[in-house]
DNA sequence: AGAATAGTGTCTCTCAGACATTATTTG
DNA sequence: CAAATAATGTCTGAGAGACACTATTCT
């Protein structure tokens, strides 16, 4: 017998204000009805990450992403009957690229997970507890948003992952201060006075020296 | 075809107040002699941590040591000739349980690495990239250390991973706080005044909450 | 004019970083 | 008593967090 090796993609994006997750049918019908997380097995001749990218276009057809290695499960019984191995990755689809749903696809608000298979519902929580330590680090929050974006979305966004409202103020201070973003010249208009959009930096750099020993 | 799971191990001590990297000769001869992590292949009815702590025993011998999954390596042509996909785990070692090294297995320091196979090298230097910020802001660095020491070589270990002078009343006030070890009645003796035994808490929380946004 | 959203400043408190001297033990 | 190492406190500057009002646009 041999061991079988997968790469499994947690896909993340903000849709209606809330953070979701990406995840296929595996039947069983309501109200018993089981998700699985997209995924493919690894194929001769390509990478981890061309098989996480290939699995990502096949399932959402959306190109516009970020993808990042989350961890390696291996337990030989996490699938009963199947011995396999599966490179987990943690990819993060923009607001308006990401994909429509369909009959097997659908989008779940990472709040209220459903019924996943095997050890997937961990898989999941893992994710979001990396991605919310990470968005504290990092400049990752901005791969959730379109290209330009007001500072009222952007803290949407990290409110959204991190579940917990932050200070206006606070917030535009801090962000500004790390100069990982740049003022266009343009506004969005809608209700009430237009708000100036901006755009990441990509000369900034991604991963921000963390503090010295216990923050 | 088929693909190889195995597991490589990065096997990290302090010794002789530097950090060094346990290694296997992979023959060469000087002076183009070659070295490799140990590792093995992941067999049947086992788990990935079971593969790396049994690849641990089998090569140190040690049986006393931390081991956390790194990141796993799957190019399809990172082994010439061979599919292997490698998860890779970071294991660091007390200073007095780790191996003695003999024919096949010696101790390298970190700070000037021989050459190794493939893409090794790169390997090794990621994982010291991620020991320097794990250090930053978990409590990692005891599991360098038998289990009571002083807070001078607490200090010790802290600078040979990081590769930097730290001070020494700004690196007390900071470990005190953060709560993570705590005094022993014991003292240690040597030349000089004699320095008071810490051990970790572990009931300390490993991680440690990340500051918010961008430090 | 009113509703809606954008945008802005101050104060306090905690903590990081720089820095030198005293205390205790051994030989 | 000399040598060696341990242990300790203060000042300054930067940034986090709490907090409320003014500005601009649309209908």
């Amino acid at each position: 017998m041999t061991i079988e090796v997968r790469v499994d993609l947690v896909l993340l994006s903000l849709r209606q204000e809330s953070l979701q997750v990406f995840l296929e049918s595996a039947g069983g019908g309501e109200p018993r009805e089981t998700w699985r997380l997209p995924g493919c097995a690894l194929v001769e001749r390509q990478s981890l990450e061309q098989a996480a990218w290939g699995c990502l276009k096949g399932t959402t057809g959306g190109a516009d992403a970020y993808l990042e290695q989350l961890y390696t499960y291996g337990d030989p019984d996490r699938v009963p009957g199947h011995r396999t191995v599966s490179c987990v990755y943690l990819g993060l689809l923009r607001s308006d690229g990401s994909a429509p749903g369909g009959e097997i696809h659908q989008w779940h608000r990472a709040a209220r997970l459903p019924r996943l298979m095997h050890d997937q519902g961990a898989i999941l929580k893992y994710a979001l507890t990396r991605l919310r330590y990470k968005l504290e680090y990092t400049a990752v929050g901005f791969e959730l948003l379109p290209q330009t974006f007001t500072l009222t979305e952007l803290q949407g966004a990290y409110e959204a992952v991190l579940g917990e409202d932050l200070d206006k103020r606070n917030f535009r201070r801090r962000i500004l201060r790390a100069g990982v973003i740049e003022a266009t010249k343009s506004h969005r208009s809608g209700e009430g006075r237009p708000a100036r959009l901006y755009r990441y930096r990509d000369d900034a750099v991604a991963e921000v020296k963390a503090r010295r020993l216990f923050p």
